[in-house]
DNA sequence: CGTATTTTTTGGAATGATTATAACTAGCAA
DNA sequence: TTGCTAGTTATAATCATTCCAAAAAATACG
């Protein structure tokens, strides 16, 4: 039975690599160790929101070695390639958000903490036009929030 | 004339010089010469946005002798004391806005520009709720740019 | 009016996140 | 396999911002 739970878990865990592995190569990325380990870690579990510094972290728990530089670079090319979004709320640090779809955040300063607001819980009735010659990327929307 | 404009413009800086010192003692401020020449430089010419590295720039230009670690000493009081708004929109560097009203931005990401949006030029139809244990202490909205 | 007390300013060092560099290693196509 | 390209690494470099301790300026007090 513990046999059987290990080894269940186990393909679970090949079939999800697997998985990852294709996402990257959707994306055009190559498949690498780190690469497939930070996928793991950032895509896995549900959408979150991370710092470069935390996911360091996670790494580093979870027995993974990589350096600081292959997590900014893995982080950024994540995102470059459409399968991050970067969170602007906190002019010190990063935020990444693996939720890809359009939503906007709180913002819970205090902690440092991002909070998805659903999409359909925010509604702009007016906006205004982009100026003359510009066009719009994005719309994004922070609710900062305190205790 | 001439004699008479200059004249005359000497005394108009006289007077807007004390308007700010007044601004300064009422947010509590002391009235100090960097102080006031910053001021100067920030609010005399109608509502505006800039990073700390540019108001450092413009005081040297403008013959003021003033230390980076004044300048950041400076906006951070000005900010705490409400006389200036900090906006967030790049992680790279802070932006701070001379215009305390509430309102929102357009951000040219290529120029590093932030444009005022009017107050009613948006319009929000629906808001969420803030998280139980919190409340919302503001809300942003930016719209990126693009040429 | 000066002198003491407190606040500001300053230059330079320190910090912390992020990026650049250059050598090494791993993926992958032939 | 082999060779070429891209990825990873450790370390140094960068850049905005903050910290620090000493010097200067502003206010309070006698």
């Amino acid at each position: 039975m513990a046999e059987q739970l290990t080894r269940k878990s186990a393909s679970n865990q090949d079939a999800q690599r697997a998985v990852l592995a294709q996402k990257l190569k959707d994306h055009g990325l190559r498949t690498t160790t780190p690469r497939l380990m930070l996928a793991e870690l950032l895509f896995a579990g549900g959408n979150r929101h991370i710092t470069a510094e935390a996911l360091f972290s996670e790494a580093r728990a979870a027995g993974l070695k990589v350096s600081q530089a292959t997590i900014y670079n893995t982080l950024n090319q994540f995102c470059d390639a459409g399968l991050l979004r970067e969170v602007q709320v906190d002019q010190a640090r990063s935020y990444f958000d693996t939720n890809m779809s359009d939503h906007h955040h709180f913002y819970v300063e205090a902690e440092g903490r991002l909070i998805d607001i659903e999409q359909d819980a925010v509604a702009l009735a007016k906006l205004p036009d982009a100026p003359d010659g510009f066009s719009v990327s994005g719309v994004d929307i922070v609710i900062r929030l305190e205790k």
